[in-house]
DNA sequence: AAAGCGGGGCA
DNA sequence: TGCCCAGCTTT
């Protein structure tokens, strides 16, 4: 037992009573949470929202969903037009790693989405947080959803603090569960309207920066609300990784140069980049792990996005 | 548990 | 400029 474990005080069924409330009348209207929506739809939307902002996810995921409507139609997409309709979302690794499981599902699952958190949890690029949620969201499984915005509502509701702190701790873990409506309880409806209803909670009032306290349908049961909002502690506040200069934003320049420009020559990649300082030895570092990642192709002394083909 | 991995937008 | 955003993989 952890003497540093929160304590759920507030009595979390009438806070499920107000966000699931709330929820149906404040949810936004996003293409992935529609009835037509496929399951395979449901999980290109987790990969693209891991770290990526709804906004700049929606005209992507529909561009996706147009080209490869079906598991089986990514599997057999080029990777460099998998890349390149993934544009600048971010983190181009989740792409490549979308498409392998698109292929997993052909080869092992008869081209459907597995329907369970375990079986989702195998695919490559699924995690606990994508399992729980495309078990839950698609197929209606009552799993314990905690992403960054659920762990910050749970904070604040139930621990009193005004912020969970950078990493997932057994405690946060512990404490979603405690907190989790009774799975069994109407079939996993309440359980799984919880899940979407925290998160979207947490995206439109309960923000990180400037809560919305006014408009939270729970701001009477809060912990941290009745504790005075207290302000985040200085080992809450997470401290940003630095982009000017970094490795991704070298590998972000090279990605960009490879999806314009096609084929390109190694010394033009090296040397032509439109970047404030030029670091020849960590732009052949980033380019090498590039290659490495199987995000970019060697072509004799060109380079180029894999399976794009050359003009010679 | 911590580090590495993109990129845009807003205070 | 600092900080935030529907995380995963590797160590």
């Amino acid at each position: 037992m952890s003497a540093a474990a929160p304590h759920v005080i507030v009595s979390p069924g009438p806070v499920h009573a107000a966000l699931t409330s709330w929820y149906h009348h404040a949810a936004r209207d996003l293409p992935w949470r529609r009835r037509d929506c496929t399951p395979w739809g449901v999980l290109v939307s987790e990969a693209m929202l891991q770290q990526t902002p709804v906004s700049r996810v929606v005209p992507r995921w529909q561009e996706w969903m147009r080209r490869w409507p079906e598991p089986k139609d990514a599997a057999l997409a080029p990777v460099a037009e998998i890349l390149t309709v993934w544009d600048r979302l971010g983190y181009p690794r989740r792409a490549l790693r979308l498409r392998e499981a698109a292929q997993t599902i052909v080869d092992r699952h008869g081209g459907r989405v597995p329907e369970t958190a375990d079986e989702l949890r195998k695919l490559p690029g699924v995690g606990e947080y994508t399992a729980a949620a495309v078990a839950c969201f698609a197929f209606e499984e009552p799993e314990v959803v905690v992403d960054t915005n659920i762990r910050r509502v749970l904070a604040r509701l139930f621990a009193g603090q005004a912020l969970p702190g950078k990493t997932y701790t057994a405690d946060q873990r512990r404490l979603a569960r405690d907190v989790f409506p009774d799975p069994e309880a109407d079939g996993g409806q309440l359980a799984c309207t919880w899940n979407i209803a925290a998160m979207e909670l947490g995206a439109l009032v309960c923000t990180a920066r400037s809560p919305a306290c006014s408009e939270c349908p729970a701001a009477q049961l809060c912990t941290w609300r009745l504790a005075g909002s207290p302000p985040p502690t200085e080992e809450q506040r997470t401290r940003a990784q630095s982009w000017a200069g970094s490795d991704r934003q070298v590998r972000g320049a090279i990605m960009a140069a490879l999806r314009i420009g096609g084929v390109v020559e190694r010394s033009d990649l090296l040397d032509g980049l439109p970047l404030p300082t030029v670091d020849l030895v960590q732009r052949r570092r980033c380019l090498e792990s590039l290659l490495s990642d199987g995000l970019a192709e060697q072509q004799g002394e060109r380079v180029a996005l894999p399976g794009a083909h050359s003009r010679c």
